[in-house]
DNA sequence: ACTTCCAGCGTCTTTCATTA
DNA sequence: TAATGAAAGACGCTGGAAGT
């Protein structure tokens, strides 16, 4: 039950990242038949989700668009978010609409997440982010004004706050919290800042003294997912590291298919490389991310974190010593 | 590309016996 | 009496072949 359970997400992931996926691709990538996958098609039909078939030869696409992100909880924070079923009628009246359904699907992307345990950079989305919020509000080792920041996100209430990052601190500087998204196990808030005019992330620990202001925002049209896309370093500020990446030509391939996570600052095709600007807070996930390609991408420059990959990959060697 | 039919297989449920 | 274990049967999932 639950290897269906996890097949079915991983159709949904499959057929969100690749629009037009064969039936035939699906079974490949699942490892199951085609008969199979046909059979889960019906289910997740049955269940509403809203993918269709595109006609003869081209694959399945989801209608509208209807997205799933994976996540990446430690056990705790997806056990807390279990519970949260508990308190949903007690919060209700603060819950958007399709809250509910927002709530199940997130329940069964963590499934497959479990079971795939891919290290991918993960957004919680605005309805997941402001549930995540109330729970997370209740960890001890979470700063308590994250409730207060959850419930401004979810009024639209923008919020003052002193913040301070890298020895440099701002006071009382109004911010419109827009998402609260998750990365690495360390917790951000995208706001627009309303002394500088601009878009920002802010590390939640770095905020202090946040308390909620009388007036709302708007949210417009911002796209929070063109917004990650194009920052792999969060930070704008902060300095930035410039890697020099060499892939194979596999990886090459997989780049073009599956496109990048990071938006790399230049390419060189000829001879397989491409830059990427890094903010220094962020470069171990950028090294993570290196890794998950194993032998197919090696970090040509800097020297200091071919060091730093040879280490991991020495520490893990040592296991099997 | 998709459906229908069917046999094989594993898992869950039920039943009954055994033990503490 | 309740908990545990074993055996048997029911059930659902799966892949393959053949058909639309």
């Amino acid at each position: 039950m639950t290897d269906r359970l996890i097949r079915l997400m991983r159709i949904i992931t499959l057929v969100q990242a690749k629009p037009g996926i064969l039936a035939r691709e699906l079974a490949e990538r699942c490892g199951n038949s085609e008969r199979t996958i046909y059979r889960d098609m019906d289910a997740l039909s049955a269940m509403h989700i809203p993918i269709t078939h595109l006609g003869h030869g081209k694959g399945y696409a989801f209608i509208g668009n209807f997205a799933l992100y994976p996540l990446d909880w430690s056990d705790e924070e997806a056990m807390a978010f279990a519970q949260l079923r508990n308190l949903m009628d007690d919060i209700k009246p603060l819950l958007p609409s399709g809250f509910e359904s927002a709530y199940e699907k997130v329940m069964a992307a963590e499934y497959k997440h479990r079971a795939e345990k891919e290290e991918k950079m993960e957004i919680v989305g605005r309805e997941v982010g402001n549930t995540w919020m109330e729970r997370s509000g209740l960890q001890p080792e979470q700063p308590a004004f994250l409730i207060e920041l959850f419930v401004a996100m979810l009024k639209q209430k923008s919020i003052q706050a002193d913040y301070s990052e890298n020895a440099h601190e701002e006071k009382g500087i109004a911010i419109d919290p827009y998402y609260i998204i998750l990365l690495e196990n360390r917790f951000y808030l995208i706001g627009y800042c309303q002394q500088f005019g601009v878009m920002r992330t802010f590390h939640t620990n770095g905020l202090s003294n946040v308390k909620p202001l009388k007036y709302g925002f708007s949210k417009d049209n911002f796209d929070l997912q063109a917004f990650m896309k194009h920052k792999w370093a969060l930070d704008k500020d902060s300095l930035q590291v410039e890697f020099k990446i060499k892939f194979s030509e596999w990886s090459m391939e997989r780049i073009r298919e599956e496109g990048l996570l990071v938006k790399p600052a230049k390419v060189d095709r000829d001879n397989r490389c491409y830059h990427f600007k890094v903010s220094v807070d962020q470069e171990y996930t950028f090294v993570r991310w290196i890794l998950s390609f194993e032998e197919e991408a090696e970090i040509v420059e800097p020297s200091y974190y071919r060091e730093v990959m040879r280490h991991q990959l020495e520490k893990g060697l040592s296991l099997y010593k």
